[in-house]
DNA sequence: GCCGTTTTCGGCCCGACTGTTTTCAGTCG
């Protein structure tokens, strides 16, 4: 029983729960514990043979039993109960927008209601409009709502939100008066996915910029418009909500549309300690005058805190740290001297070795590992041991070229084949300056087999570095079953680096085993996997990731210089 | 159901917007 599988049952009961009319706080209590159960980085059956679940935030007596009822047998007898009382299909109504417990309670009991068909039926059949709260407008929202969730791919990757979200902006930006423009949310946060694009503008006139906003090309349909906040869904199905703010309550305003929730919540649990009350206007004292703040670090201060960064603000132990005075001095983009992965013309890369190399020093590069992919693998054409040599000439014709301020690195994208052997024959990969290894096949392999290769391929003396370890692409396919508290422990006892690859498709290592390598003492590498010169552009993201996960600059090998990177792989520097 | 350097009981973040309502409930974030 995972932490995910775990996380999932207690946000089940909740929803369960709500639509049987129970109380929030009790609702709310199941929610808190599985959100910290899915962002907790070690196992929680580990945390369990501990007898430390109850140390988990969230986590009391009760909820304690029944994590170990489930790690006992597998199942959970409360559980069991709840889902016998109310039916799947009345829970599965929570997906439809603008349908909450409430109104799934009363469309399943006045109606018999069990399914998102029937309800988009009786709402065709004008059967909804008669039930107590609801009228012609409110049946009309529910089939707009089942239309939108039938449209709805679900959530969108970061690199899409990023594109969309800036699209959305810099019209605004242009306007006159606006002072300030901003993505908040998850976005700003760095989160793997975006649900909703929370945005943010600051301004003394908000209805030019709301006006302006209703009639960007994106906007497919207008959802809400006030003066302070306009929902709008684009064409592609994503629902963006716009706030304008006046710039003095700058600070507050993307302190608490930045979220999350959860974060939130304690810092305001945090203010009515001091006898404030914070929300996105202002911080309120008790006699009703407020603290106006334009920057988030003035309402962080007012709470006694340090600036949290975005990145952290996910309730998973920040705020406590940011107290105790032991927030991590986070890695950042400016920090990363090197490259350990690109692609060129060599593999199935679009440019060339030197188009490669002027980019990576154009964006402040020292130095970058030319990683094309090994014969082996399908994918375009594959560099064997007689392309390597070749390769190495070519490498150091671009390194003269460049001048010294910048050095290219021999390497290779070694293929784990299905057995666990290596693409390459080990005498050539002991000519290279660095070796990632990876596995892009059978990924679908049991987990016994698919672990068995990436322990062998982390063994391999001549490998310096797992890329991608799981292999997920985000919304496309699920990582393999990898172990991976066995990936992380084997990497360090061998001193390997594990990728934290920045493509906003891949994410891999994610931000919670981020948390738990650095936890561990495992080396990361943040690479931009770029296949063009443009993927250069896309390290932000790996960044995000890497600071979500805790990482500080001595956790992550390519912040070292050149020659450091080749100290620690053993190699001369020469 | 959780939690406590005021509390082991009585709290539990705060506000916008909509649609249904004559003052508020539901949903969302």
């Amino acid at each position: 029983m995972d932490n995910r599988q775990v996380a999932d049952i207690f946000a089940a009961m909740a929803d369960i729960l709500a639509i049987q009319g129970e109380n929030i706080h009790r609702i709310n209590a199941y929610r808190r514990a599985a959100e910290n159960i899915a962002a907790l980085s070690r196992p929680l059956e580990e945390v369990w043979r501990a007898g430390e679940v109850d140390t988990i935030p969230g986590i009391g007596t009760t909820l304690a039993e029944k994590i170990d009822e489930l790690m006992r047998t597998g199942r959970l007898e409360a559980y069991e109960k709840l889902k016998a009382q109310v039916p799947e299909g009345v829970v599965a109504l929570l997906q439809v927008p603008d349908v909450g417990p409430r109104k799934a309670a009363l469309f399943w009991k006045e109606r018999g209601i069990t399914s998102i068909e029937a309800l988009e039926a009786a709402a065709r059949a004008g059967q909804l409009r008669d039930l107590p709260g609801m009228g012609a407008r409110s049946e009309e929202k529910v089939l707009a709502g089942i239309e939108a969730l039938k449209r709805r791919s679900g959530r969108i990757n970061l690199g899409v939100a990023w594109e969309l979200a800036w699209a959305l902006l810099n019209p605004l930006r242009e306007l006159p008066g606006v002072v300030q423009v901003a993505p908040a949310g998850s976005l700003r946060r760095m989160r793997e996915t975006v649900g909703d694009l929370d945005l943010l503008v600051a301004a003394e006139d908000p209805e030019t910029v709301m006006a302006r906003f209703r009639e960007l090309p994106q906007v497919a349909e207008v959802l809400l418009s006030g003066p302070t906040k306009t929902s709008i869904r684009t064409r592609t199905g994503v629902q963006a909500d716009l706030r304008v703010l006046s710039p003095q309550r700058w600070g507050t305003a993307l302190q608490y549309f930045t979220g999350s929730q959860a974060h939130n919540i304690h810092l305001r649990a945090l203010a009515q300690e001091r006898g404030l009350s914070l929300s996105e206007y202002a911080l309120k004292r008790e006699d009703g005058t407020e603290i106006l703040c334009a920057t988030e670090e003035e309402v962080y201060a007012a709470l006694g805190l340090p600036l949290i960064s975005p990145e952290l603000r996910e309730d998973r132990g920040e705020v406590e740290a940011a107290l105790e005075g032991r927030l991590p001095d986070l890695v950042e983009l400016d920090d990363l001297q090197g490259d350990l992965q690109f692609h060129t013309t060599w593999s199935d890369g679009r440019d060339t070795l030197l188009e490669m190399a002027q980019a990576a020093r154009a964006r402040g590069l020292k130095y970058a590992l030319v990683t094309d992919h090994s014969h082996g693998l399908g994918i375009a054409r594959g560099v064997g041991p007689d392309d390597l040599r070749r390769q190495r000439a070519e490498i150091e014709a671009v390194n003269r070229q460049m001048g010294g301020s910048f050095r290219l690195l021999a390497g290779v994208e070694v293929e784990v084949r299905a057995d666990g052997s290596l693409d390459l024959p080990d005498e050539a990969l002991a000519e290279l300056d660095l070796v990632v290894a990876a596995i892009h096949s059978g990924l679908r392999q049991s987990r016994e087999q698919v672990t068995m290769r990436a322990l062998a391929a982390l063994r391999n003396p001549h490998v310096d570095i797992l890329a991608h370890p799981t292999g997920r692409l985000i919304g496309e396919r699920e990582g393999s079953e990898v172990d991976l508290e066995a990936v992380l422990h084997t990497a360090a006892e061998m001193g390997k680096a594990l990728e934290v690859n920045c493509h906003p498709q891949r994410l891999d290592l994610n931000d919670v085993a981020v948390r738990r390598a650095v936890d561990l003492g495992v080396l990361l590498v943040i690479n931009s996997d770029a296949h063009r010169v443009e993927g250069f552009d896309l390290r932000h993201f790996g960044v995000g990731t890497a600071r979500r996960g805790w990482a500080t600059p001595a956790d992550v090998l390519n912040t070292r210089s050149v020659d450091e990177v080749l100290a620690w792989a053993g190699r001369s520097s020469g």
